[in-house]
DNA sequence: GTGGTCTAGACCACT
DNA sequence: GTGGTCTAGACCACC
């Protein structure tokens, strides 16, 4: 169900908040929808129990699940009024930024990135409302 | 010229990296130009002369600039054949998912964010060749 | 297990460097191997722990070593498709030019000079494909 | 006659230096042949005369060129009893240690490694004794 | 003047 | 405990 690369640089609590927004983007997870336990995923993926827990803090932070005291964790609501909280866009909107300059430097061309990122979009993106057709 | 963000996450070095090489994609700095000295630098942004001294390592090992002995640093020639450094490219691939299914859960609609990246790769992207017209 | 040579013009994270590199050429130290910490090391070398980790850096972009956070570095896995990454196969021909040429103005004769260069070859050298017999 | 990098990572003046050994180990220059003076080839090389003065002394402290006063300089004989001065010996072998080691991380087989030796060898090499026909 | 290396000592994030 | 980053201040080789 979810992948850890050990000898990646980004942290594996990243890795694991990263993989449940992943699947939740693509649908494989859905609202209230139940997370595998600290101890069950920590056993499973080989790891310290204790880096498990840190990635579900976050996800809770982070309102992508909610922990119910003694039952464990489940998929939360998408925010109704999407946070569009202005401090994480403004980094994401600077994510762009370096990665366009980052495609520049390694010779990649216009058209081909924004058709990767087209593709990606494609699976993980959020159709903005139903009643327009074709978006993307 | 550079600005640097000492409460960001993101090494101060790193952010050095990123701005030469957002001046270069942009077409503020060009091949040849020089580039401020190490102690120049250090002392315009008021951090220590190691820091910059890593920043500009890193840009050279990375071909962008290069240094000369007593003499300072210049932005390199762009290699001929853009490596396309396999491991690379595909890290880039990956964060341009980690995005996709960051804005999904921020709430963005994926037209909006497929806009915000035309308007990045719009500065800062590579055009791919001279020889076809009404590129980008 | 390394030996620094405080006087030489090398630099001694490059001292460090090499001496792993040399470890890992003639079989001392295998994949997977865990690398002493940077601390333990350069208690061990009496020098400062900075310089250990400018060489863990080194060694870890070359791709010899991988860290992982707060594990520890181990020897990597060498590269599947070795580079051959021209830029430095070019510059180890020129290499092996400058000390012909020395060699001649030591009256080393050619017959002695590939003769030692012969034994490192047998010590450090890449057998190139095992259904290959008789190679070195 | 001479070419200069100004971009490696080798010094000038150390370039200079190889450069003269070259031309002389490759016959292209014999003993008693007149070397120009620094003006000349600082002019030529469009670098400054102190760096060609500091090859040159370089290269009289080796024993290569012999400065006559007022005269200029010139190629020198080769040591009768050819140094083999133990300490340079000791480096070089270093260096081709240094240099199987390198190819092994590289992906170089020991077959191809020799072979490219032996090419510089052929036409940079000093034949041992006049009497042994087909060395190398 | 330039960049490159090293030390000493500090703080932080990750496991 | 691990590696990664930063500062302060020093010395050196090159031009």
């Amino acid at each position: 169900m979810i992948q850890i690369n050990e000898r990646s640089m980004v942290p594996i609590y990243e890795q694991i908040v990263q993989a449940f927004k992943e699947l939740i983007a693509k649908g494989a997870l859905r609202e209230g929808d139940k997370i595998p336990s600290v101890r069950e995923l920590s056993a499973q993926l080989l790891i310290n129990h204790n880096t498990v827990a840190k990635a579900y803090q976050e996800l809770e932070r982070q309102g992508v699940v909610a922990s119910q005291r003694g039952k464990g964790a489940y998929v939360a609501k998408p925010a109704e009024e999407p946070g569009m909280e202005r401090e994480r866009v403004r980094q994401l909107r600077a994510e762009l930024r370096r990665i366009a300059v980052e495609a520049h430097h390694l010779g990649i061309g216009s058209r081909q990135l924004a058709d990767w990122f087209g593709e990606e979009i494609q699976r993980y993106g959020r159709d903005e409302h139903a009643d327009r057709p074709q978006s993307t």
